[in-house]
DNA sequence: CAATAGTTTGATTAAATGATCAGAATTCAT
DNA sequence: ATGAATTCTGATCATTTAATCAAACTATTG
């Protein structure tokens, strides 16, 4: 018998419920959590019976990754495309830090899943998927050591390590996503523009 | 009969068995994760029964509490030593991220621990801690606002949004623990240094 | 229309959890 | 030393959970 699920050709049927159960699940995990987030309460706002998402998804493991990726490539999409409008490597780190915030402001159900479900899954050996140094690349990732290393050929950037920098880059983005008293204290548009001027004056460079 | 867990005065005993249920606490987060933390898995590495924990702490959440606070003042103090050792507003904000990072790379299994509470504990009313905007101040957020203020008052640090940079500092910083493929690529000393030098830039002003 | 493949449910199961309690063991005060 | 207070354990309980399964239902197709 051939595995239904890592089967590429699906039923319409399928595919309309397996999206319905990501919505269910999204919700969920943004109203309750990860950790109340039981096949019962994300049947629930599906409004289908649990183990109808046992039948379309192997496990509760597979349910979470299906919903993670789909998470992760809509993210990717949103910042990438508007990354790719600008063309100068100032521009462009520009364009990524306030696409990255906008997602954030805009989709905070979204962001909040991704959270929960970055903390709290594990893989089969109990490896935190937080803790996993993912050989497969994340693509965000990527595109923003990209424009550092760009900005450094073209001498818009002076000297740093890309590494270091794309991550405090990151790290400046992600703590709008956790930090509740940043959210009240700074609208994500200043934010965004502050986090621009002042990355903008570290990639200077010594 | 008097609550004995908000009674100040503790016996010698209940003190030390509360410090070593600490220490179970700890590993047993660092080893296997919160979800997997159940009463029966802490006891076990302490040595003692479940039921034991029970009588010391009034319930789960009250141990994690408790497990969490010791954590933070023992990040506040390590941290907020080295920075008031420092005088100038730059060597201070120099101090501060120095600081932080070593207290990471010198004790791992911590802020593990740290990760794994504020991810996944919740209030009675199931609101996650980290969403929670603390009315009680952080004292390491405060100590890099203090730092932020006074060197602009002082003229060596230039104009921005002091909530802003203080977050994306953090930011930088927090990166270091959450993201694993960053520990492999630069070691604590260089991306030490690296924040230093970039968001010494970056506190020029614009 | 009939048969086959795909979809859905309710009931059930086994495992794990936090909490409680009676009573045993230990420590402490007098 | 003896009674009282504290500390500790093993057993037990109610609850929750993911997963499974037979059977019912629906769509598709020849």
């Amino acid at each position: 018998m051939k595995d239904k699920h890592t089967d590429e050709k699906q039923t319409f049927i399928a595919d309309a419920r397996r999206a319905q159960i990501f919505d269910a699940t999204l919700m969920t995990l943004d109203e309750v959590g990860y950790i109340r987030a039981s096949m019962a309460q994300i049947a629930k706002r599906a409004g289908i019976s649990a183990a109808l998402i046992s039948y379309h998804f192997r496990d509760k493991s597979d349910l979470m990754d299906y919903t993670l990726m789909k998470l992760l490539t809509d993210m990717s999409t949103y910042v990438l495309e508007r990354t790719e409008a600008a063309s100068s490597p100032r521009d462009k780190l520009k364009a990524y830090i306030e696409a990255s915030i906008a997602y954030q402001a805009e989709k905070p159900a979204r962001n909040i899943a991704l959270i929960e479900i970055v903390f709290h899954a594990r893989t089969a050996d109990n490896v935190p998927y937080y803790k996993l140094n993912d050989d497969e690349e994340d693509p965000l990732e990527s595109e923003l050591l990209r424009i550092l290393r760009m900005g450094q050929e073209q001498k818009e950037f002076g000297e740093f390590n890309v590494w270091a920098m794309a991550s405090a880059i990151r790290g400046g983005i992600d703590e709008y996503a956790f930090n509740g008293k940043l959210k009240g204290n700074v609208d994500p548009n200043s934010y965004s523009m502050e986090l621009v001027n002042l990355f903008g004056r570290a990639v200077l460079g010594g």
